[in-house]
DNA sequence: AATATTTGGTTTATAAAATAAACTACTTTA
DNA sequence: TAAAGTAGTTTATTTTATAAACCAAATATT
């Protein structure tokens, strides 16, 4: 029987988001932004239902004048991103 | 750059019907059902849609006095799925 | 023999999710 | 000093997923 697949990982851009962090120590909001193609408005959505689930983390600070916003994922992200994927393999496996 | 999932397939159940009829050359609606756990309501909503995209034909005949509705998934289904396949795989390999 | 109940679905209404548009605040450039 | 750019957030709209309600025919129950 195929397992569920969390919902809040199965949304092509929140696992982006989740693919480029789990490659990375951090990575900035507009790098994703730039990476994703997303706009800044649904980036903005995804990431804070993110960081309410508690996959990621992000720090707001200033880099000069200019707002710096990095993100990183979880120990808990990253176990669900694991889950996920393995959920995920017995749906796309054709024996 | 991470490819564009199609979000015909991107969706849990209607993958797990794609996956159930990649493995087979045909499933009934009842199978299908039990071996996804979905609502009758929502498998038949959802295997519309894949016929919608021509990734299944759907079949309705009659088993003696029962109505049997037999899927299977087309060569441009199969062909669908092979190329989301691939594009989700950049997503889930953690270099 | 009427009347529930089950089977195999479809249609429709509702809840949830994704997405974009509009907005804010501050900075840089013309 | 006005216009445009950067880095976001909030809100409104559209889309999607899901379940509830429904239908027709067959079978079981009293």
């Amino acid at each position: 029987m195929l397992k569920e697949l969390n919902p809040l990982l199965h949304s092509q851009l929140r696992l982006a988001i989740m693919s480029i962090l789990m490659n990375c120590e951090q990575a900035s909001f507009v790098y994703i932004k730039e990476q994703t193609q997303a706009t800044a408005g649904n980036l903005s959505v995804q990431l804070d239902k993110l960081v309410s689930a508690g996959y990621i983390t992000v720090e707001k600070k200033f880099q000069g004048k200019k707002p710096l916003t990095t993100c990183s994922v979880t120990e808990s992200g990253k176990q669900a991103f694991e889950e996920y994927v393995n959920a995920l393999r017995d749906y796309l496996d054709v024996k």
